[in-house]
DNA sequence: ATAGGTGCAAACTGTTTGCAATCGT
DNA sequence: ACGATTGCAAACAGTTTGCACCTAT
């Protein structure tokens, strides 16, 4: 964990940039909470425990730069909410979401299964595919057992 | 054309709401423009074309009635804002996108690449899938002939 | 008359920005 | 001292909502 922070330090100063308190409280809430995709507020809050002077505006322009840096993702599922994720280390992992219509969970798998399709698409479309995302929308496994009474969004 | 709105008229009917001049000049605005994607201003600014004297606040409950009843569709690339997509008639038809990161461009592929990965994903997740969403993120057909100068977003 | 629908303006939400104060080197 | 960074508040964009009016039954 130290040894990503400073990974992180290193990657931040390369580029002429400091490694501040507030970003390294920053940080370290996304890595304490790496698989939960938190939004700007959600990291605001927990930042808040750490470093309490924080301003919120400090924590977006945080966000922005490690996202520009792609040490995040900024994400966005249909809710209007902008979401981070710290990318993980190696490759340029392709995680698909799993979202839960019923409790809003948000569940991650890991595989690549896109290779085939990609090559498809650059054969049969000419498109050159540099990401992608890919959502499920459905059912996770803790609401199925319950009663499906609510399955009408919103 | 008339025959898609007389259908569209009948779902609404059919729920108790009516298809109002003001609705049916937004229906036909996303009818003129399919395959578009476009946001609830580009919605307005057509519409007022038709019935000037609409107001934006009923363009948006309007598309969100739609989008309520499933004939058009609500999506949303990661810039903030909402797009519509009248539903194709047949089938729940999952389009997905190719987003071009140099232009700007999306269009979409209409097959339906993922039900084998849906199966999988109900056998090793236990996920129940609902709807899903592909978008691919890279360089359209148009853009690749063109000198690669500008491939940073933003 | 009554319920649904509309236009307008105000409210709200998530995010960005201007600016003066502050910090680290 | 200097430029980078911060906190705050105000600005902003997209969207939603409250409400009085309107319009078809």
């Amino acid at each position: 964990m130290e040894a990503r922070i400073e990974h992180i330090k290193q990657q931040l100063q390369s580029q002429g940039y400091k490694l501040t308190p507030q970003r390294e409280a920053t940080v370290r809430v996304l890595l304490e909470n790496e698989e939960d995709h938190l939004s700007a507020e959600d990291v605001f809050m927990l930042v808040k425990d750490k470093a309490p002077e924080i301003g919120l505006a400090t924590v977006y322009r945080t966000l922005e730069l490690l996202s520009d840096l792609h040490i995040v993702e900024k994400m966005n599922f249909g809710d209007g909410v902008a979401r981070y994720d710290l990318r993980h280390e190696s490759s340029k992992h392709h995680h698909h979401h799993l979202i839960c219509v019923v409790c809003g969970s948000v569940d991650e798998i890991m595989d690549d299964w896109l290779l085939p399709l990609e090559e498809r698409l650059a054969k049969e479309y000419h498109f050159k595919v540099l990401d992608h995302r890919l959502d499920f929308q459905g059912v996770c496994w803790r609401c199925k057992d319950k009663e499906p009474e609510d399955m009408n969004k919103k």
